[in-house]
DNA sequence: TTTGTTTGTATGCATCACTAACAATCGACT
DNA sequence: AGTCGATTGTTAGTGATGCATACAAACAAA
């Protein structure tokens, strides 16, 4: 994990700190984009030993949130591509931790549920995020967070 | 792009408005990546002529700002990983958008510059950036973007 | 019943991150 | 000078993701 301070040098001789990224810095999206790879990559670290992305994390959440939900309810929420639902899906169901059934209602519709053993990850996985968050949320003020959510909020309704 | 606003229903009756992702919605890392993804979708369209991803844009533009940068640099700056950058490297330079050499100082080290066409693309890409920036800034006063900027470099220094 | 829509599915293409291994080069120390 | 550890670029492979397209089954409305 020795990625953060490195020598840099030579292109860039006056620059004392670490990352000179120029007029990219005015950029917000370019912001976005780093803040949300940092968080990533903190989400995978502590996931390793589980083996789960925060996507399929967030599906679980969901299907145990909304026992029933068909793969386009899931999609929407998510703001995911229905082709990409079906990823995820097929992912989750390999390993045992949901399971699709025909819906009642509809019969395009399938109905997704959690096995036991999905259960079982979910709440392993909630201590993980929680965890996780705590991490990402060390850095601010209880206030600041909840500026920060209405903002990210604005952005992606 | 009838995605927003679909009928859901049956499973979440009750829930009037839209996406209902329960306790989801207080999962700081959940709205970050909803918000991310947003912009990633909306850079993708602003740049669905040009061909170029967030990536592919920043690197032009750190090379443009760092001539003779060094792939390790980039890396650095752009928090990828060594093989992540020379994958992005080499789409850009079979776009004939940069080209390496040898550094002079560090047989080691490639140094990087950009092609004429290169140059051509990255203003034609700052352009559309513009308009991007607009689109996402348009939710917040300068001030609100101060703070969101400082926020999200809180996460990601 | 016919027609258009929705849903799930399959396929293919492109991007991206991370790991592991390897060769060339550099730097530092002996 | 020579050796050794670290750095840099490179290649290859795996996994996850996003999007477009096409198709079939089921549904809804005309």
């Amino acid at each position: 994990m020795t990625r953060q301070k490195e020598v840099l040098a030579i292109t860039t001789p006056h620059v004392e700190g670490d990352e000179d990224i120029g007029g990219l810095g005015d950029i917000v999206g370019f912001h976005l984009r780093l803040a949300f790879g940092a968080v990533y990559r903190h989400f995978t670290e502590t996931f390793s030993h589980l083996n789960l992305t925060q996507k399929q994390v967030s599906v679980l959440w969901l299907i145990d949130d909304h026992d029933d939900i068909a793969q386009t309810d899931l999609a929407t929420r998510m703001r995911m591509d229905r082709a990409t639902t079906m990823a995820v899906v097929n992912r989750l169901q390999a390993r045992g931790f949901i399971v699709r059934g025909k819906s009642l209602t509809d019969g395009r519709k399938q109905s997704l549920h959690l096995t036991n053993a999905g259960r079982k990850a979910l709440v392993v996985a909630k201590d993980a995020i929680a965890l996780h968050e705590e991490w990402l949320k060390s850095r601010f003020t209880a206030a600041e967070t909840a500026r920060l959510v209405e903002m990210l909020t604005r952005i992606h309704e």
